[in-house]
DNA sequence: CATAATGACCGAACTAAATTCAGCATCAAT
DNA sequence: ATTGATGCTGAATTTAGTTCGGTCATTATG
């Protein structure tokens, strides 16, 4: 019988903390996941097996959630994106609202404090694509109204960044917060 | 002298349609961009080096934008999830506004039609840092406000999707549009 | 209408990368 | 000091990526 004995780390979630070169590898990955793991382990000062063990982990972790192509919005025709606010009656979060996640349109569903209930993120081919998914908004039951932005030009857009701003420029006006 | 005699059609852009092989590849790439050559020719009825061979032509046409690790949020320090509508005096997109690209913590940076002039998503550790990238918008040039919509809580989020809902069920009571 | 040219595919052969493994170094806890 | 666990390296092996010649279907051309 040759049961793994390490069966139980394998499978853990408790997320240990990243270090520096896992920081690293993930910095890479975002911009790249196509690169061979010897490339891999020389950006990062390791060799291929170890670069290779690193994200393995990062993947059993749920560090790294997945590695997907990324599209041209255009490609697949669909110039024309938009954030939708829904005001709804009630609580929002309800499966009739929830159900518009099938459509291919929908990129986003948040549940947001503010004055509106939910926000979307939509991509459609069009005006008229986008009206008809508000036209379907509208039809689910809870829905007050919705407010659209759309956008005219996108000047940024990537994934979750695995850095993070170190200090941020405290202004001299600003009092200390107390936590 | 070997000269590759097909220079033209290697480095088109125009976009040539995507038939709907092309979006099936798509599809399973945006879902797992880790499989074989030989499990995506599989799945969309190709040998792999078919397979290959569209892929290599959707990477060169700019379809397939790139292939990225996605990264678990809470997994790199920034649970708080945040959308950013800034009202600016004249045109929002000046250089001064545009370097907060280089903050890690913003993934994306829009200009939109409706009452707000630019639209931000930004993903911090925790409410103070989000305070210290506002402070920091607070100080750019241009700004005059800025509403801020926090998450609760994500129900979707996805890369760009290669499928396009084919029709809209138009209410009854909408009138036929001339366009 | 025949025929050349093109584009896309397949299978086989080859090259490169992924993966496994044994052995070693480091560190923490006993 | 000794044990055990962890993470690394370099070499060996397996698997996948990649190239290539040939075929077929489609379309343009004589």
């Amino acid at each position: 019988m040759d049961t793994e004995t390490d069966d139980i780390q394998r499978n853990r979630q408790p997320t240990r903390e990243l270090d520096p070169i896992d920081r690293k590898i993930l910095g890479v990955l975002v911009d790249d996941a196509t690169i061979s793991y010897a490339e891999l382990g020389d950006r990062v000062g390791l060799s291929p097996p170890a670069a290779h063990e690193r994200v393995k982990r990062l993947r059993r972790s749920g560090a790294i959630r997945a590695t997907s192509a990324i599209i041209d919005p255009k490609a697949v025709k669909k110039p024309l994106l938009a954030f939708v606010h829904i005001d709804t009656r009630g609580w929002g979060k309800t499966p009739e609202l929830m159900a518009i996640s099938e459509c291919p349109e929908v990129e986003e569903i948040h549940s947001v404090a503010g004055d509106s209930c939910m926000l979307l993120k939509v991509r459609t081919e069009d005006t008229r694509a986008l009206e008809g998914l508000l036209s379907r908004l509208y039809e689910t039951p809870g829905v007050v109204s919705t407010r659209s932005y759309v956008v005219l030009s996108t000047y940024l857009e990537r994934p979750v960044q695995p850095d993070i701003t170190a200090e941020w420029p405290t202004p001299k006006h600003m009092a200390t917060p107390v936590y």
